[in-house]
DNA sequence: CTGTTAGCGCTTTCAT
DNA sequence: ATGAAAGCGCTAACAG
């Protein structure tokens, strides 16, 4: 497609009258670089249209300027908006993000992990649990590791950044508790965060005095729904369920509806995350606010952090969670 | 964080007792390499844990083997579906994929296309309307490009995989007509695509001999939900929605949420796209399907095509759309 | 079949 | 303040 040859650092130098490391100096904005020779250089950059080659820049340089973002699953809208505050605030410092979805990597042949060595990124952020576990603890041996909201792969030294998970569930299911409900379901998630919200979820209903009831289930709309059938479709249904995720949550939206149940009139449903799912105004889930922007953006800076700095303690920071009511929770039945 | 430096094809040549070139061979897996030095290489690649530094590749061959995706909203579910259809395909052939965002990157400054065009990507697909058509048009003399979802911009000769939208607005539409609604409202969406359903919706208005009603929107949920809002408070309101996307079908249902309409006792609503949110059953929302997978798949094609071959004709691949009907959909209430 | 020799485009000492 | 030269890790002719 090329017209001619795609101008290089070289071309601008002969344009300039001037040679390839006063080019590169310029480039890096060099204070020590003569006024006449700067602008001379810089004319020469736009006439030519210059474009530098990230590629070969990589090479010398031995820094992509790129982090990897392993994440499992680009449909769980948790994700998504994590992503965003996360790839802004890696622009910002100049990084770029190469993403990837493990589970789609993976499928065609290939770990995710090992293709973000190849490519040379300068980092990684793990986003939510993923299965790679393995692969990771490998790389942390190259390249600094962050995790975003996952616990795992423990013991990497890692930077972990999370929310109170605990909190949150435990919030969540307060939250059922005061509205009057006695039969509260968990359908539980995977992972380390899994757990910490079924101890929240547990510590709250014990507190109270009430038996907590758990559901394995997992973190996708198809999990949440099955689980949630199950659960509701026994004859001691909950009135309430606090789900793992809104994903899930919206999957046990649905069980409810094929099952007849009205929300929240006969069934209060808790999701968590507070992704945009839960403000569609249709849905209106109640849910835990995580703090996904914070944690995406205090991700990207203890990455870039440990990219150019030497940081090697793994550092825990925890965002305050807190619940967003909405209109799939309130008082239960009278039975 | 590096233990030793990590291992060259040159460390594996010296390993293995060859010269650079020949491990060079082996990776590649030429067939004219004599299989006692493809297992010594093999031992000494596996011994090191040695991995292929696509950086240095890519410097080498001019080839990154890369191409970027450029869309405008990872939020808009139908992008996200289309990637996994997409990215799939391109890792079989071979190919990663660089996403950009184009919001977001343009927020924190700086062009999402010349990003690309700095990582050396070999072409770019363009996912949906977007809004960065001049530089796209600078970056199409260096790199193919193809256009999925999408026929902006115009005029490159390059590739474009769309769905029939004029088809499945006018199925959309006349699918509202069968079932007896005479007031059927438009929500119009940006670019050439939301022309084309536009088109297919006054069509089949037209040819029922009712009076077409169009309201500009967008393509998010909060644009539908205005434009909704407005069509619906009207005395005159329709009985009938189409709307240019699901998320804008969502916004509508939102809409008629708050203006205490029942969906659809009292208001029919489609979208479009066919989305993982149309699916979910608390939405349940009637929606043209317009094979997003397919989509994916041929525009991957198209593209790994032109990056070797030297294809230069711009091609037009149209997918057929069909309506799936669910929840959201029913005849108009009896006035 | 295998090794030698140049680069790819940029950065980076090290002189000047 | 500027230039020359030596790489970064890989591929690609070209010899042998």
């Amino acid at each position: 497609m090329s017209t001619a040859r795609t101008p290089t650092i070289r071309d601008v130098a002969a344009r300039a009258g001037v040679s390839k490391s006063l080019v590169s100096l310029v480039l890096r904005g060099d204070p020590g670089v003569s006024e006449a020779r700067r602008t001379a250089v810089s004319r020469a950059i736009d006439e030519l249209g210059y474009r530098t080659n990230r590629v070969a820049q990589a090479l010398g340089t031995r820094r992509s300027n790129a982090v990897g973002v392993l994440l499992n699953d680009l449909r769980n809208p948790w994700f998504v908006d994590l992503l965003t505050g996360l790839t802004a605030t890696l622009e910002t410092v100049g990084l770029s993000t190469v993403l990837v979805d493990s589970a789609t990597t993976r499928r065609v042949g290939g770990s995710p992990v090992d293709k973000l060595l190849q490519q040379q990124v300068d980092g990684i952020v793990v986003v939510g649990t993923t299965e790679d576990d393995e692969e990771l603890r490998r790389a942390a041996t190259l390249v600094p590791i962050v995790l975003a909201g996952t616990y795992e792969p423990a013991g990497l030294g890692s930077d972990v950044v999370v929310n109170d998970d605990v909190d949150g569930a435990t919030a969540a299911t307060e939250h059922c508790i005061e509205l009057g409900h006695t039969s509260v379901t968990h359908l539980r998630g995977p992972g380390h965060v899994g757990e910490l919200r079924e101890q929240g979820y547990r510590g709250a209903m014990s507190r109270a005095g009430l038996t907590p009831v758990v559901v394995p289930g997992g973190m996708s709309e198809e999990s949440g729904y099955a689980a949630a059938r199950r659960a509701l479709a026994a004859t001691d249904r909950p009135t309430a369920v606090v789900a793992y995720n809104d994903l899930a949550a919206i999957g046990a939206l649905s069980a409810a509806h094929d099952l007849d149940l009205r929300v929240p009139e006969d069934v209060s449903i808790v999701g968590y995350d507070n992704t945009y799912l839960a403000t569609i105004r249709h849905l209106s889930l109640t849910s835990v606010d995580n703090g996904t922007m914070a944690i995406g953006l205090q991700a990207a800076r203890w990455l870039s952090e440990r990219i150019d700095g030497g940081v090697r303690t793994g550092r825990v920071h925890r965002v305050p969670a807190s619940l967003v009511v909405r209109r799939t929770t309130s008082a239960p039945p009278r039975s």
